[in-house]
RNA sequence: UCCCCGGUAGCUCAACGGCAGAGCGGGUGGCUGUUAACCACUAGGUUGAUGGUUCGAGUCCGUCCCGGGGAGCCA
């Protein structure tokens, strides 16, 4: 930050409430945090002074400590959401900071000289500053409110073209409007339960002896067939390639690409640190559709040396348990508010999530189950074939109706390093389903002898070449390992319930979309 | 990529092949310690684009664009 002009300081600490008169003079000679709106109110912005000016309270800490504030005066900071005028006295203004889902009603006096040309402009997606007592109210519907003393608007929101409105949207309009639709109710308790999940990863993990690791984002390796690749090249698409090798001018001097996983670089680490976990950006270049599949998603993939399969599957299962326990414990307010307006039966599913145990079971008993279950499926049920989402839908939805993990699915229809069984028609592999979302987790014990790999290799066509590295680490000293991948928004729509996953991200890529 | 559904006012949606509408939002006025406030008035439209059928197309047909749902791929 800037060192700042003494004069200024002294007018802003203990001048505040005149700053408006001051400002002009003062805060222009700083930089441009001063600017003239177009009609009279002058607003300003306070961001980056935090040592300039007292700052206000957020308003969950107000809602939080409420004995404490009433009576006293307090300055919040925020957006309009409502105002409701009464001509005859006052109006009542709702105030939204993003610190909960709940807003603060400011009681404004339409005969205040103090404020009363501010007043006017106060409308509907409003950024103002709030001073004055908190006192308990009178009305239904809140417990205490603000009697405000000032009132200065930071930016006005022209309510002839501010598109959001006190009513529902479509979710498909607020996808158009991704800069404003955090200021919604739905959208911001999103982002706050997405907030206090991925801090719960960190914790979890920590809590374990886990070592946060950065695996890549660029990578040479088109690997494990996780999907269709997006390149990174610096070179001109327009431009004709000249010589032998067409990738010798480009940055690497080979074909690179976007991280579709961080999972062999992360056995890497696990091979010498024990317990590893990535939390980072993902990307599939697959042409899907869907409400479940993003171009660009956060995916946290633990790595554990010395883990078979089965302590893969308790970690798995605890993990899970752990970050819905977070939400239920302290986004209660957010998910009350899912449970009222998006899906009914949510707070009861994860109440079940976290008090019964999962369901395990083999992908040969699931494909027995789904035949003897009389079902009409579209897709038959056959050993050997894919569960299609119908499959997954039914068993964790109508049979057991809480999660479920499947493990020892067939050899075939899993990738290289996964480990194969002592039946050497399966392998240890794991998904996990959940009711509504379907696959949340998929993870593996994986192969690590040296043979066995070596045969998985061939059998799939994968170039020992090219994983060299990879293969090496069975050759010097090799241990039993483990790891499993979970879709962040995957697990954030689970928790939140929301159907459309490009709602849980703030800046959804799909196919055709990178805009913001 | 495939299948299904849709595109009408700023938003959410009506309108049998026959004058393009409502609610909300905006503006104006009124009323009220209000709670998605309420009441009255008012402005607001090239019905996604394009070609065709018809006396007449928002409506029927062709093509394209865009959106949603489902499938596949997966997390």
């Amino acid at each position: 930050m800037e060192p700042i002009n003494l004069r200024c300081f002294f007018y802003v600490t203990h001048c505040f409430h005149r700053i408006t008169h001051f400002a002009n003079e003062c805060w222009c000679m700083q930089d441009k945090r001063l600017i003239k709106n177009s009609g009279e109110v002058i607003i300003y912005s306070i961001a980056g002074d935090p040592a300039d000016m007292e700052k206000g309270i957020r308003i969950s800490e107000l809602f939080g400590k409420e004995d404490e504030y009433t009576g006293k005066t307090v300055r919040v900071q925020g957006w309009v959401r409502t105002r409701r005028d009464s001509k005859a006295g006052v109006s009542f203004i709702e105030l939204n900071d993003g610190s909960s889902l709940k807003g603060l009603q400011v009681v404004a006096a339409l005969d205040r000289p103090e404020y009363r040309e501010v007043l006017e402009k106060i409308t509907t997606g409003s950024a103002v500053l709030v001073e004055g007592i908190l006192s308990p109210s009178p009305g239904k519907g809140q417990a205490v409110e603000i009697q405000a003393d000032r009132i200065e608007l930071y930016g006005w929101a022209d309510p002839a073209v501010y598109p959001l409105q006190k009513k529902r949207h479509s979710f498909e309009f607020l996808r158009q409007i991704a800069h404003l639709r955090p200021r919604t109710n739905t959208i911001g308790a999103v982002a706050r339960v997405r907030n206090r999940l991925g801090f719960a990863i960190h914790r979890f993990f920590q809590e374990r002896g886990f070592n946060y690791l950065n695996t890549p984002i660029i990578t040479a390796s088109d690997c494990e067939g996780a999907g269709e690749t997006f390149r990174v090249t610096t070179l001109d698409p327009l431009r004709t390639v000249h010589g032998e090798n067409p990738y010798g001018e480009d940055f690497f001097s080979r074909p690179a690409y976007l991280t579709v996983s961080g999972q062999l670089q992360a056995e890497i680490f696990a091979l010498a640190l024990g317990r590893v976990y990535t939390f980072g950006p993902t990307f599939r270049a697959e042409n899907s559709n869907t409400s479940r599949h993003l171009a660009e998603f956060w995916m946290v993939e633990p790595e554990m040396a010395f883990y078979d399969l089965q302590d893969d599957l308790d970690l798995a299962m605890e993990f899970i348990k752990h970050l819905v326990k977070v939400v239920l414990e302290e986004c209660a307010e957010d998910l009350d508010f899912f449970t009222r307006f998006v899906e009914p039966e949510l707070r009861g599913r994860l109440e079940t999530v976290v008090s019964r145990p999962f369901e395990v079971i083999t992908y040969t008993e699931a494909v027995e189950l789904l035949k003897k279950s009389g079902e009409q499926f579209a897709f038959p049920v056959d050993w050997g074939s894919d569960l299609q989402a119908e499959h997954e839908r039914y068993l964790t939805e109508k049979v057991f109706n809480k999660p479920v993990g499947i493990i020892d699915f067939p050899r075939s229809l899993k990738p290289f390093y996964m480990r194969v069984n002592e039946d050497g028609k399966t392998v240890a592999a794991m998904d996990i389903l959940v009711p509504g979302t379907g696959e949340i987790i998929g993870g593996s014990q994986r192969e690590e002898r040296l043979d066995k790999l070596l045969e998985q290799m061939e059998l799939k066509g994968i170039s020992v070449e090219d994983y060299r590295w990879y293969v090496e680490l069975r050759e010097f000293g090799s241990a039993p390992h483990s790891g499993f991948g979970l879709g962040f928004e995957r697990l954030v729509q689970f928790v939140t319930g929301l159907p459309n996953i490009r709602e849980v991200i703030p800046f959804p890529r799909t196919p055709g979309h990178a805009e913001f």
